[in-house]
DNA sequence: TATGCTGTTGCAATAATTCGCAACAGCTAA
DNA sequence: TTAGCTGTTGCGAATTATTGCAACAGCATA
């Protein structure tokens, strides 16, 4: 079932002057084949099965751009790597306790509050849709 | 002019169950030292000025521990390694543009609502206090 | 089709960060 | 003071991430 909201990648990509290469649609096809967060090396792993000849430096220049493109998001939770998912699904963002590692999420719409106050007051429009906020969660307090 | 808002480092340590060691004293100083934001890098090479047989993972390391410690706090403009500064002064959280990678500051005041609406939904008590946050400023828009 | 412009890629080199482990250092209790 | 426990450090290697550059590929125009 297609999703009306997402836009074919490929289209929006050629619309913007750029090209939607066979490595980045194995990249995009790589990303969104992770269920949820994945790091670049996972990545890398899943597509270099289907063209060994792939180099690193293609996954992650790859994964950059498609993230400025806002087709993916990109993370960092602590755990050493960026991850990445698919953009546009529920915007979401994440509480990680810094004891117990816990991860938990929190939906976009706590945030746009915050995000409007600040571009009346900064005029800066914030396209950030993925943040890590740490603490200490419930049972670790 | 002593701020009584800022127990002496060493102390907080000890209470803690850890050790000031000459290190890192030497790796508190350095990045009190910078002015701002300080990479590891720089830190590194202010300290090793000093200790020449200090090693980067020290300094890695270090920083780590002292940010775990919030003694210092850490942020992620964009640049290729996170940057370091004292914590305590004054918290607050970055806009960086996307396009021409100004870099503005915003108040922690501004976020607290939310932090604030966050605990009450969800237990967890955020401790983030340096964000980035990315986005378009006024002039690129 | 031929030509040129520009975006993309692979490779190798480089940079940034982390890890494993043995040596070392500070604290406590005997 | 000595012994023992545990936190810390230095070293070097391993891992992870980025960059520079020449070759290549897609699209447009002639």
């Amino acid at each position: 079932m297609p999703n009306a909201d997402q836009p074919d990648p490929s289209r929006v990509i050629r619309q913007r002057g750029f090209r939607m290469t066979p490595q980045r649609q194995m990249i995009l096809d790589a990303v969104a084949a992770g269920r949820s967060h994945s790091t670049p090396e996972q990545i890398y792993s899943r597509v270099v099965k289907k063209a060994p000849a792939i180099s690193r430096a293609t996954v992650y220049r790859t994964l950059d751009f498609l993230a400025e493109q806002h087709l993916i998001t990109n993370c960092d939770l602590g755990t050493g790597s960026k991850v990445y998912e698919m953009a546009g699904a529920q915007p979401h963002h994440h509480l990680v306790c810094e004891r117990c590692g816990r991860v938990e999420q929190f939906g976009h719409e706590m945030m746009e509050g915050v995000f409007k106050q600040i571009e009346l007051n900064h005029g800066f429009k914030i396209t950030t849709d993925h943040l890590a906020l740490f603490g200490l969660c419930r049972q670790c307090r």
